[in-house]
DNA sequence: ACAAATATTCTATTACAACAGAACAAAGGA
DNA sequence: TCCTTTGTTCTGTTGTAATAGAATATTTGT
């Protein structure tokens, strides 16, 4: 199963992970509503998730089932970013947002909690 | 100045932040050895950095000079994947980092001391 | 100044993600 | 059963990143 998803299958996978299992009909229509796409754009890019496996279809009535979850998606994009971007060095990558300030000092409460945690 | 760089722009600028300011040639030289280039994409690819601005050429022998750091670049990747994968909270991707366990042992040291280190 | 070597731009080709129309299939009500 | 609605697939268009060949410009050694 291939876990690098395009912009547009992230777009039908984040209607699942919100909702959970789904008619393909009433993700169009989500999708119609948030991003304009037609009805045809949505079916097309839910048969590419199915041929790649991170979606099957379910009884009753076929529902859409996502065979992965965010969290999945999560790392495997951000392996992608550490690789490409930090050396593969995890700790560069928190370092970076750290020093850029990126980081809220709620957000760092909840950080220095985080590692405080730690074992 | 748009900081967001394709794959191959990303080659190019990696041989300048690694090798400083460096003349067309010698960067179609090491990208042919490091990823098969024909000299011709290489300077493809940096005439695009020049017009997207992260490139200049400079006195003396037109050298190219990057306009944009590594960490720019970082924190703008950064930054586009903790919109599209964690709802633009940046510590939960370092929520995730940790839970993952994908930091080895080392890193989490180092990690505390970064935190410990804040103010 | 001119030939040879080198540097750069111009123009194509290929591959594929994004999007959607039209054709086709299936199901439900008259 | 037939017609209408709904669901799905098939096929095609568009845009553009990646790559590179051919043409052109520039420099350099003699």
């Amino acid at each position: 199963m291939d876990i690098k998803l395009f912009d547009s299958e992230l777009k039908v996978m984040e209607v699942l992970w919100q909702y959970g299992d789904t008619p393909a009909k009433r993700i169009a229509e989500i999708l119609n509503k948030q991003v304009g796409w037609k009805k045809t754009t949505t079916y097309t890019v839910i048969k590419k998730c199915i041929e790649k496996g991170v979606i099957e279809r379910r009884e009753p009535n076929f529902v859409c089932h996502p065979l992965v979850t965010k969290e999945q998606v999560r790392e495997f994009e951000t392996n992608e970013l550490i690789n490409k971007m930090y050396g593969g060095a995890a700790d560069q990558l928190v370092a970076s947002l750290l020093e850029s300030r990126k980081l809220t000092p709620q957000e760092i409460e909840r950080l220095k909690r985080l590692v405080k945690d730690l074992e």
